[in-house]
DNA sequence: AGATAAATTCGACACTGCGTCAAAAATCGT
DNA sequence: ACGATTTTTGACGCAGTGTCGAATTTATCT
């Protein structure tokens, strides 16, 4: 949990003892204190004075575990995104729906529970540097996918050709990534929620070409 | 053309003369210059003095004309989404192939020509403020799409009903615009253009419930 | 043309946020 | 209790923003 290993891009001054120390508690703090303040506000808005005071130190002080701003951030996605896409691999359990059903239901769920960290990286992947990272992610999505929409081919229910599965699923994906985004963006409702995922496995399932849809 | 009537944002000192002054000419140069360092560069690297001195004059003096920074992207954006979305609507002439295709081919060519200032509004959509400008103007597309969509169905080639078409019509709207902003921010070749050009078609016809794809 | 008012430009200023540095202070091992 | 290491701090310089009053240019009206 050494600050160098956070994410490469800028570096701070080293630390050595790998030890549980004071530090990596600060280092925790900090990263508390991004995500909370991350909730209410925009990554434009962050500055690492309001980090660093949250945390009980000095903005200087915090340079000794981030390297910069951006660094925080980056590192504040890390951790949240460490239970990420829980529920995607695993649907398919329930016959009474499509295992494409379930993971889009899923992924809804990780939205409403990290939806403000998503936010952070969709708003972050606008800077070039990050962009591939965030790709990463949703082509970790569209392998999942792919894997469900295989289990439900197996059970007969989609009738198109397997080859084109990834191509359209990723456009699916990012489908979902911004219509999600837009959504979780503002203030909505269940029913909002609901809808969402009504259009969106319906967009999913007909562009797969899942029979009797 | 008015300073203060640019998006009424943050409003400079005002000027009274209708006619075309020199003034008139700087407000252009300045939407010049800035519209040209955007080809290149990001709104974040984008600077008023860069601007300013691009247009012959001060960092000051352009605050003559522009309030902020994103005051003066705001009125890039805007001049240039004036001529948008041509041929959208007049697709469907064509009877070789279906009007939503032909309107997604249009999209395409819009991105094409316009795709650097498409770029930048998406980027400064990220911002809660310009949000809605920018959703208005997806809107617009949706309702063109809409329209495509009623004369395939006019020729019978669409087979479900017309009260959804709406709602996945702006799903996949943003589908659109979310793929075709990561394929157009990047450096890529005209295979990758067509191959996207596919993709987006198959989605939109089997969402839509196109018979026969 | 000359007076006058409006439009335009400039330089200086105050402010915020970033990232760095050397030195001080706290902490730890022995 | 001592020295070494980790952590913290305040001061510094940089870049960019937005404002202001004063100068300068330009247009308008006798």
């Amino acid at each position: 949990m050494n600050s160098q290993a956070d994410t490469g891009q800028s570096l701070p001054r080293a630390r050595r003892r790998p030890r549980v120390s004071k530090g990596d508690l600060r280092e925790q703090a900090l990263l508390d204190a991004a995500e909370e303040q991350l909730r209410h506000s925009s990554v434009a808005e962050l500055t690492m004075d309001s980090i660093a005071r949250k945390a009980g130190i000095t903005r200087s002080a915090a340079y000794f575990y981030f390297g910069s701003k951006e660094d925080v951030v980056h590192a504040v996605i890390e951790r949240a995104t460490e239970h990420l896409f829980t529920g995607l691999d695993a649907a398919g359990q329930a016959e009474a729906d499509t295992a494409l059903h379930q993971a889009l239901n899923a992924l809804l769920d990780n939205w409403r529970h990290h939806g403000h960290i998503f936010r952070v990286g969709i708003e972050l992947a606008a800077h070039p540097g990050y962009r591939h990272v965030w790709a990463g992610l949703i082509e970790h999505g569209v392998t999942l996918a792919c894997a469900a929409v295989a289990r439900d081919r197996a059970r007969g229910l989609v009738g198109t050709d397997p080859d084109e599965d990834e191509k359209l699923l990723r456009v699916v994906a990012w489908a979902c990534e911004r219509n999600c985004y837009l959504l979780f963006a503002r203030e909505h409702t269940a029913q909002e929620e609901s809808e969402l995922l009504s259009a969106l496995s319906t967009l999913a399932h007909r562009t797969l070409g899942y029979t009797g849809r």
